[in-house]
DNA sequence: TTCGTGCGTGAGAACGCTCTCTTGACAAGG
DNA sequence: CCTTGTCAAGAGAGCGTTCTCACGCACGAA
């Protein structure tokens, strides 16, 4: 008897099916596959040997039909663009938040608007009730998605701290604190006169590394100077340019503080260039611990980042959203840790 | 009268509310919704208003329950942990998949198997009609999933050139005219003794880039000496170990070509540890063109893939296989294109 | 015995959609 | 005037679940 040609049947067993095999009505079998605890051991037994024998999948699409929910998530990065691409967040996030997902049995569905058209369609998206709530990656500030979700009723969480107060979950991860131990770990090593090349100052990342590096000042009984700090956008161009001003003004200058890798690695360049020794006549430390710190030379001292951790965490509160009766608002800061490498290496013997 | 507590409604809009309100059945509006022609323009208008002052959206769950077919496709990432996330690889090929498949109206749904158990997993969940099929991105070779699923009947496409003889569509970048153009390139600016620093040779792209090495070399009239081949497996550690070698038992070489920018980038800080000149001395080319490129000194002259097409053209490629009533076998290649900066600047002015 | 009480199980109605079949209106042809 | 064909529109079944009820049985108390 020939084949059917093309496409393989796709396993179509259903409930009923099994139930006819173990003798038992469907609402049982649906029991069971549920894990209801009101059915006989007996009778589960035999239903559980025949989805084994029927190789049975519940159709998510029915399910999905009459309990009103998806069991899946939404995953919204809204990238703009450029070189961030440089960066390897977005893969390490995204595992973090599929590992969790997957433990919890939630399916992950990624959007990735490129126009705001797009933008639009994917609020539509989201409020038309396809997904149970939405997990939003954007790197820049003014993502008009996160209020209109909020308002909608759409269970959120974001990746970093929102920026104006905007009422909603977030995990973020500890940029201050760990901008302070970069710098206290300067101070610690005999630095004085520490420079920092910030992140652009309308970003949370940007603002709050700037600020931990002020706290380390002040603790360590440095006097603030606005000169020392410059600003590097998170770009190569910008950290070049703010390099080069530092050691213009401040040729006193042992010790600069980068906001990101990328901008360490390239103030780097700017100190060679110039003739300086690192770590001898000047520390560098950066911020992120991304694979270009191994490639530096020398290796570059930076802050890690538990970025898996915080897709992990951000998945979880997501869920706990979702299943908890009433809106919930929870903020997660997730700690970091200063990985010393050759870029700091002692002045002091400390 | 008190808004009831915790989530808002969910926006329940049926297909039957449309009707009552546009005066017409169901079935009307479901055609109209679907854009069957058999309807006659002064109804399809007026459902049209009612469906736009409604706010109707298409419940995807009931749909997906009676057409047999969820509209959404798999993208699955096998990891192999370590080190290439260093890559944004991942973030531009997604890009591409999900832009292509939006405008399709498909969604995507990211799966990210972590262990082998996970993998186990997944291919049940795939072959249980969650999905329509797979786009299969991994790095490593031995992934029994892409046999598997083709055995099923899914429809799969796979991102790069599958090792062994594996009968299933697929997409590349085409690695050998990229690999022979940079070396054609290094003929050309009069480069005569030219190494290359190669993948993992029980890749593809790793092959393939070797090849398109000695493809350049036999056109250029230069001679195939094999010491001048030096394993780096796409690690900096592989890398650095074969630079060294390479200065080392060719003190007369001019020109190194690298299997991947990682490596090219290796292979600078060594070159510069040993007092070469780049490119004076010594030019170096890369493959990838990643933003790695321009951040090293000099500019590495590099080998751009197009990734957002690639991952665009999978996602074409599968959907017309979902859609074909036969499985059909497809295979795409994808032109490189080779970007000159200072690191290979002209030896003989040309 | 008689009457709850509790618990395992089944019957059957949704859920929102698509799709086949049927109906009815109208025009054209004999 | 009746038949035939065409085409818009409606009726209704059915997709595979879950979930509410109702049922029946066993058990213990009156």
């Amino acid at each position: 008897m020939a084949q059917p040609s093309g496409r393989s049947l796709r396993a179509n067993v259903t409930l009923e099916e099994v139930a006819v095999l173990a003798g038992v009505s469907r609402a049982t079998v649906s029991r069971v596959v549920n894990g209801s605890p009101r059915v006989s051991p007996s009778v589960r037994l035999e239903v559980q040997a025949a989805v084994q024998r029927l190789g049975y999948t519940p159709n998510l699409a029915a399910r999905s039909l009459v309990t009103r929910r998806s069991d899946s998530i939404a995953v919204v990065i809204t990238q703009p663009a450029g070189q961030v691409f440089a960066d390897p967040f977005f893969p390490r996030l995204l595992r973090g938040i599929s590992s969790a997902l997957t433990a919890r049995d939630r399916q992950l569905i990624l959007l990735m608007p490129e126009s705001s058209a797009d933008e639009g369609r994917v609020a539509n998206y989201l409020t038309a009730g396809h997904v149970d709530g939405a997990l939003l990656v954007s790197l820049h500030e003014d993502d008009p998605l996160a209020p209109r979700l909020a308002a909608a009723g759409m269970p959120v969480v974001l990746a970093g701290r929102p920026p104006k107060g905007l009422r909603v979950s977030y995990v973020d991860v500890d940029n201050r604190q760990g901008a302070q131990s970069a710098v206290a770990h300067l101070i610690a090593s005999g630095r004085r006169v520490i420079a920092t090349i910030t992140g652009p100052l309308d970003t949370a990342p940007g603002i709050d590394r700037r600020q931990g590096y002020r706290d380390a000042l002040a603790e360590g009984g440095l006097e603030l100077d606005r000169t020392l700090e410059a600003l590097g956008n998170f770009t190569p161009e910008g950290a070049e340019a703010a390099m080069v001003q530092l050691l213009a003004t401040h040729p006193d200058l042992d010790a600069v503080f980068a906001a990101s890798d990328q901008m360490a690695a390239t103030a780097l360049s700017v100190l060679a260039a110039a003739g300086r020794q690192v770590p001898a006549d000047i520390a560098v430390v950066g911020f992120d611990d991304l694979a270009i710190a191994l490639s530096t030379n020398p290796q570059l001292t930076s802050v890690h980042q538990p970025i898996e951790e915080m897709g992990r965490e951000m998945a979880r509160l997501l869920i706990e959203a979702v299943d908890a009766p009433d809106p919930v608002l929870r903020r997660v800061i997730l700690a970091t840790e200063l990985i010393q490498r050759a870029s700091s290496a002692g002045r002091l013997p400390h």
